[in-house]
DNA sequence: GGGACGTTTCGGCGGGGACCGTACGGTGTC
DNA sequence: GACACCGTACGGTCCCCGCCGAAACGTCCC
């Protein structure tokens, strides 16, 4: 039996708290997109006063699940680790109950952008990041079957693209990351995000707006069928 | 960008707020030990009156976390599935700031015999979970290099011991799971439940008490060195 | 310097929820 | 049937916290 002055209760209460409130997991959500916004663009995302925004950021920051960073007169927010972004989303995918479809036409043409393909903190989801994931699988540079891990021609498949996989502390080199809106895991952790910023560094793929959705260009299309098998119609 | 009308962010934020109160938290962490407790042992556990505990169980129960089974005058509660058990541990691992040692002695005694063996939800964690898992690793049977998953002798290993893996529905077939004490990852998903349910049925460890704790018995020590070369001292 | 802008601090308001005690219904036991 | 026991419904209290507006501070630009 757990003693009952186990502070892991506690401890666990004060970080859901941080996600309790709908405006605080506006502010996470939207930062998974994994770059920073401002105080000011996190406050009219939610739509709440600024005064408002700056007490939660406040909190956020504290709790150790938010970094900040001054610049003059701004203030530019972060996810504070992809440890942070894994529990954000994988939260946000056991709160999604199932496949419902938006309603407001914006939000289908919005929605219908995200799930082509975007960006999953510091790797890619949707559409895309799916089709990555199952040419990888294919091709049997990825195994499914019994784990999710990189097999010994997927290491050298990283090696030939010149796509590096320095280890940087703990994070795992692979890492199955399952999104709200597939239903199946996708790539994450150093590979995948060492695949993200392949595909953007090389022109592949491009962030559409200001937001996380990103796009497939044309030499993209040519590169990933060349290189991948995978088949540019699936990712339209 | 993603639309203001995102109906993630409340679903995110309601299901954070049933974790987000210390006496919810305490129940949920509570029955990671994976079975059921009455609603009067949980309200004891948690030094809340009988009342107070039964409205938090009906929210838990009402929001997906937790299933209620009846009997007689009793209610019977337990983690709701693997994917909810996942979840907890995953924000407990995550609370939890860094090694720091209990206080009491009693603490210190009921979590050195957690620190040796306990169940998490279904598989087997501590000392014991993590020898098993390494045993698994430096065998051949396990990978952790580029990523973590069973290699093929790891699946002949499992079918020779007669621990059936059958997969149901979308749980991986093996799942690395990092808890709160230790802080590398052991073995989960169905081969984790499956490992932990035949070491229990052989008898070759066995619960202590009524909590989570597990130890290994003499047969334990035996079978386990056989197997898979496991150093009993690791275990004490 | 003046003015626009981004952000923060503070006071105050309002609502939700965590808690308890009590009373009550259902269940098992003598 | 009387009694202990487990769980629940309800009323009431208290406190926390999310929100805003107003005012102030710092920065950038002209």
């Amino acid at each position: 039996m757990a003693p009952d002055t186990d502070p892991t209760g506690p401890r666990l209460a004060a970080l859901a708290t941080l996600l309790a409130d709908e405006t605080r997991a506006a502010f996470c959500l939207a930062l998974l997109d994994g770059r920073a916004w401002t105080a000011g663009e996190l406050a009219r995302h939610a739509r709440v006063a600024p005064s408002t925004a700056s007490e939660h950021l406040g909190r956020l920051v504290a709790g150790g699940l938010l970094t900040e960073e001054r610049q003059g007169r701004h203030r530019y927010l972060r996810i504070a680790g992809p440890a942070v972004a894994h529990l954000v989303e994988d939260l946000a995918a056991h709160a999604e109950p199932s496949g419902e479809p938006p309603r407001t036409l914006r939000a289908a043409g919005a929605s219908h952008a995200l799930a082509r393909g975007r960006t999953c903190y510091d790797h890619l989801a949707g559409r895309l990041g799916l089709a990555l994931t199952d040419a990888l699988t294919d091709r049997g540079l990825l195994s499914q079957d019994t784990g999710f891990a990189l097999t010994d021609r997927g290491l050298d498949w990283f090696r030939e693209q010149g796509i590096g996989l320095e280890r940087t502390g703990r994070r795992p080199l692979v890492r199955p990351c399952l999104d709200w809106t597939e239903r199946k895991p996708h790539l994450a952790g150093v590979a995948g995000a060492a695949l993200c910023r392949h595909l953007l560094a090389s022109g592949w793929c491009v962030r559409i707006g200001s937001g996380r959705a990103v796009k497939v260009t044309d030499d993209g299309e040519l590169a990933l069928r060349e290189r991948l098998g995978i088949d540019p119609g699936i990712l339209r």
